[in-house]
Parts: structure tokens; sequence; C-alpha cells
DNA sequence: CGGGAGGTTGACAATCGTCAATCAGAGTGG
DNA sequence: CCACTCTGATTGACGATTGTCAACCTCCCG
């Protein structure tokens, strides 16, 4: 987490000291257990330490929409616990540790210290970028096109994170929850998964892993563009 | 936009005064003008005065996604302005005026006077909520819902900001714009709005206006919960 | 009065969803 | 070791929502 935060706004030694100092309690989740539920109160922010998870919302119908992903080392609950009652679900996708941390003591910690503060707005704003972006995925592009954005940006944030290589990473995703993210059905993605296959795009004869056949071809059919990652201008730069 | 801000983190007299002591320059855009395009760099955080806006995204195809919708006193592009270059363009729905006021002078107010900097936070905080109810409705209601949910959110967000009444309001948007904020086409919209006035929901008799016959009829097939724009408890109380 | 933007409508096509059946693989208990 | 079960992947047939194309209409404004 200190690394990611670390990213964007250069932290000092004393602020890095003072985030490794900051109290909290680690729990140990079970796939598919969640964090928090909507509507319930958040008292904690929670640091993903190991493992991945989502964020979802459910409508009248009866199907739910997952608004994002994250993977270890990401802030999962910074929005529900500063707006403290939740507009949204965390849940896991995979078991993991999470550690919590008291909100106020967050808090605190932000205006005491302008630095940590501004890289913990920071990261609040990039949240809010990837979810415009999402929109833009839902909202505007075919399935097809969808999937493939969905599997450029989750490659390389894994990159970025240290997490995965750009050619290829363990996805923990099933295809149910693919098209939860993308807005599509399961037997829909499905279909265009193995388009993808088909053409050469990706691999998965691991069917809990994604290989990247060619990256820039996957990216050119997702009509991927990095920009809404805000990524620093040398990591941009290595694409 | 102190009105706004004061809203959740209530703000002292001198807290007040030096967000109001902030230096801006004011500009007039005409209507469809553009405050800010995609992949510029932005040094300026934006308040609108007057009139509407929309923030958007264009995809590969050539259509375009509008992220969100604003009224006055809303910020409109401090997120651009904090992560330099902007990913999504901000455009006026209507002629209106904009104060511009110098990211760092802002940035330097938020961590001098923390509940500035809380109620900014805050603010970017409730944005993202709405983005990530946005991915819902685009993601997994039919065009009916969706539509409806819009005009529903739409019209609490005037009577909170006091602009208009939750019974009916001026409404800026053609109906391109409506399908660009759904993800949508103009001659889908045009059919399920009209079957929304066939059913006695709303009343377009004047076309740049709303009328709402029942608001909670409209809000339950619009499946509109307003957990997520975090009301104060009064005011969800009087819905 | 002409031009243009936006609203309305119809016919038709395409993408995507629904339903349902089957299959493959992992874990479990006997 | 072998049923047994459960979850998730796969596939086909069919249907529904939504998009496309194109025409026409209605204002509003210079």
């Amino acid at each position: 987490m200190v690394r990611k935060l670390d990213y964007h706004i250069r932290l000092a030694e004393d602020d890095r000291a003072a985030l490794l100092a900051l109290p909290f309690r680690i729990r140990t989740y079970e796939r598919y257990h969640f964090v928090i539920r909507e509507r319930d109160v958040a008292n904690h922010a929670c640091v993903l330490l190991s493992g991945f998870a989502v964020r979802s919302k459910m409508v009248a119908n009866g199907s739910r929409q997952i608004v994002s992903i994250h993977m270890k080392g990401e802030i999962i609950d910074l929005q529900n616990s500063l707006l403290n009652v939740a507009d949204h679900s965390v849940q896991m996708l995979s078991s993991g540790r999470v550690a919590m941390i008291p909100r106020e003591d967050l808090i605190r910690l932000a205006f005491e210290r302008p630095t940590v503060g501004r890289a913990l707005w920071t990261d609040t704003m990039i949240d809010a970028s990837i979810f415009r972006e999402w929109i833009a995925n839902v909202g505007r592009r075919d399935a097809r096109t969808r999937i493939a954005h969905l599997l450029c940006e989750f490659s390389l944030r894994l990159k970025i994170a240290g997490i995965g290589e750009a050619t290829g990473y363990e996805l923990p995703m099933t295809q149910e929850q693919i098209a939860d993210a993308t807005g599509l059905t399961s037997v829909h993605v499905n279909r265009t998964i193995r388009g993808l296959e088909k053409d050469g795009l990706i691999d998965r004869s691991n069917p809990r892993s994604i290989l990247i056949g060619d990256w820039r071809k996957l990216a050119e059919v997702g009509d991927f563009d990095s920009g809404y990652l805000h990524l620093r201008d040398d990591e941009q730069a290595a694409i």
C-alpha cells in the first residue's frame, strides 16, 4: 500500500513510517466472503494484503454490477468508510488478508501530513477516473471490445503493481464475474472469449489464467488507451 | 459552491471566508463550448457558476459517453486538474459562467484548513459514488429503467441544490445527450421517453422541461434509491 | 423565408439475452 | 479407488431489446 501511495506523490521517509505506524487489525477472508455489504456502516478503511476483491452493486432485477476489481496493495474501502454508509459491497474473489485501519486515524494522518493526504486524495481521484472509463466501457463498447479492454486494464495494473507480466497473468475471475463486470451475461462472455481465442489474441488453455499473445493487438481490439490510469511518465513510455 | 461544500462537512466562518478569498478568473462559455478537452493539461479547478455542463469521453467507434452532468455550484474540473492531464472532456450544455481557480491555491488551502480539505475530499468521494451508480445503471438496467433513473437523480440533485422542484424542472438536454448519458441511441431514447409519457409518469408538453407526475412511481420504475447520493439524514428523510 | 437542429416514426437488422442441456474438473465421503 | 456432487464452462435454438437507416416533421432563429 505504501508502495502504491508512493507511486504519484513522493513520500518522505517519515511519511512512510507514519503510515506504517497506523493501528490496524488483520482479518482473513475466504473466497466469496464479504468485507462489507451495501448499506452497512463502515468504520474502517481496508487495505488488501493478499488476494483479489471486487466492489459491486445490486440492481432491482436481481443482477449485479461489478464496479471495480482490486489486487493486493490497494485500498478497497476508503470510499465507503469516509462516506459512512456503504453504497456498494466489497467481496473477495479469492481468499486473502485485509488490514483494517480505523477511519479516524487515517483521516487524522491525512491532514497532519499533507503529503500523505495528497497521496490518498490522488488515489481517490484515480479510482474515480477508472470508474469513468468503466462507464464508457459498459455504455458504448460492444462485447468483444469491452472484454478486451478489461483484460488489458487488468494486465497493465498487475504489471505496474509488480504482480504479473503484461504477456500473461493469473485471472481469478469466472466468466460469470467477467459478465458482471462488463454488463453482459456469462453465456455471451463465453462466446466472446472463445472468439478472442480463435483469433489468437488470448490463450486460456489454463482456465485460471490468461496468456496474451499480442498485447498491442489486444489493446487495439479493446480500444485501450492507458491514459485514464494516470501512470507515471516513465511507465507510460514503457508500454 | 461554498454552500455545496458546507453540505456534509460543516465549515466555520473563516473557512468560508478563505474559500471565497481564493483567487479566480471568470470565463463565460457559450452552449456546447468546451471548458477542457480529453488529453489537455489542466491547471485550474473550475466551479460552475451558472448553466449546465457534462463530462464525457469518446470511444473508438466515434460515439461518446457522458459520465456526469453538472449544475451550478458544482466543481467540474477538480479531478482533471489534480491529475494534471485530462482523461475526459468538460462541455457546456447551456451557456454559463465558470470560475477558474489555480490548482495550487486550492490544494494549499485544502491542507492549510483541514475542514476545507475534508469537504473537498468528500466531494470527490461523492462524485465517485455517483460514477459507480452510473456504471450499474448503464451496465445492468434496461432502457426504461435507465432513463427513469437519470431523471430521478437529476430531479433530486436539483432540489437539493435549490434550483428546481422534485415535481418538475428545466431539462437542458436533447434526446441525443440523454442517449449519450445512458448508453443508448437517440432513437431508442425517443421511444422510451414516449413510453414513459404514455404511462403518465412524465410530461414533456414543454420540450425543454420535465414534469414528473408521481415521483415515487418514477423512482420505482427507475430502481432509484438515493443512498448513493449520500444526502444528509434530514434531507434523506424528506424524500 | 430558408436553414438547421432536434424530435418522431417505420421497417428491418444485429447484438445480446434466455432457456436448457451437456460437459469437464475438483473436491468429498465411503 | 470410485461414485457423487457441485461449480463453472460450453453449446444450440430461439427470442427480445436495442441499433441502423431513412424519411419526415416541427420549431426556432437569423
